[in-house]
DNA sequence: TTTAATTTTTAGCTTTGTCTAAAAATAAAT
DNA sequence: ATTTATTTTTAGACAAAGCTAAAAATTAAA
């Protein structure tokens, strides 16, 4: 398996993780930052190894086979952010770039210690859930900010945006994941909410809390 | 700078490390399982970049950031073998590979931050020395177990073959990096070597006595 | 239901790194 | 000093992964 193809499969995984059906060669091209054409040719190679099911023309899913191998990349990508940020001190918006390049590392007896190392983490420093060795995944009830009512509180537990600028503006306004978010009230004119942060109030635009997961209290 | 190129560079470092001279394309070949055409293709490639001295026919050596590029990789590969050895729980013999994948991990800020994890170490699992930052190297001296004469005792501080078969033998003898050699005699017939190893009597061949390190006590 | 717009695929080209086979240069041996 | 052997380089081919431009299929619009 070379870098490119599991590059796909793991986009083509966290495509159709949300909306289960068939993914197009667009959305892939326009994930991966490459041509259709490009894809297309990806596609028929990663369809004669069976990793994904391809028909011509109407668009692509990941076989069984397929989507465990995604599994097993997007486990190693969150256990080495859980490394570069719990042992070598990186902020959270550093090393998503690094482990971009240490989830392509091949040998599963170093991803199982690794795993055994950080203590067996089930999310990463994103609060993004961390595929075992066997490509179970422990989901934990989440839903936006952005969603919530008035007056409802909850722990911060989860980013979607995962962008540097996002987080370092998190890190600016101090909101962290375990973060008491109480949500105080909605401005009609631009969506807008007045929060609490740890009992610190605050204001914030709707997009920023359509990019913070809450667990409810 | 690609996989290939820094194996290349790391191969034409090691093989210029003893005899500082030029090297030979075909020397280059075989520590790289490949042809011998493929490594003149290479080093037209370096040589255009500045990383090596190239004249048709007449062998190759590094230049200066050749060399410092080299030695970052061997540095990288080094650190990680410490962190898989002192860290993961691995055992010697498993590390090189995983570190030939590692090495080419690309960010300074990460090999930084391991080094400081790891406690600044100056010397790898098998006894080779780990450059810094700057790519300087602390060397120990140190003399093959097979050039000393009987009576002469020593500390074992590194191996020369660094293969798997070897370092299990060595396992396998209770040799072990800090283990007090004393060189007991020498069989004329074979050349095989009677020592104690801390404390223990045991005959050992020439072979394995020439590809083990000693510090003179 | 034709026409128009969009999406997807194909065809052909490029780069990187590899290979084999042949040619050229160097080294060794008569 | 030739001839022979070895080493090194070149020439040409191939697979992987990307691209552009054109063709084909699908979807949307009129
Ligand atoms: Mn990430
Ligand atoms: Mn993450
Ligand atoms: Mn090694
Ligand atoms: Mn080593």
């Amino acid at each position: 398996m070379t870098f490119s193809e599991e590059n796909y499969l793991k986009a083509i995984y966290h495509l159709t993780s949300h909306s289960n059906s068939g993914v197009s060669t667009n959305a892939i091209a326009e994930m991966m930052e490459t041509k259709a054409s490009s894809v297309t040719d990806m596609l028929k190679k990663l369809s004669d190894k069976d990793f994904v099911n391809y028909k011509k023309y109407q668009g692509v899913s990941l076989t069984e086979s397929g989507k465990l191998e995604a599994k097993m990349i997007v486990r190693k990508h969150r256990l080495w952010e859980v490394f570069l940020v719990e042992k070598l001190d990186f902020s959270w918006d550093e090393v998503h770039e690094i482990a971009e390049q240490l989830e392509h590392i091949k040998s599963e007896k170093l991803i199982n210690k690794l795993d055994d190392f950080l203590g067996n983490p089930t999310e990463d420093p994103h609060g993004d859930p961390i595929p075992d060795a066997k490509g179970r995944i422990i989901a934990i009830e989440k839903q936006l900010l952005s969603e919530l009512v008035p007056h409802q509180s909850g722990v911060c537990v989860g980013v979607k945006d995962t962008s540097s600028a996002f987080l370092k503006y998190l890190d600016k306004q101090e909101i962290a994941l375990g973060s008491t978010i109480d949500f105080i009230s909605k401005e009609t004119f631009d969506l807008s909410l007045k929060i609490k942060v740890d009992g610190k109030e605050l204001t914030i635009s709707n997009k920023i809390a359509s990019n913070l997961f809450v667990k409810l209290l």
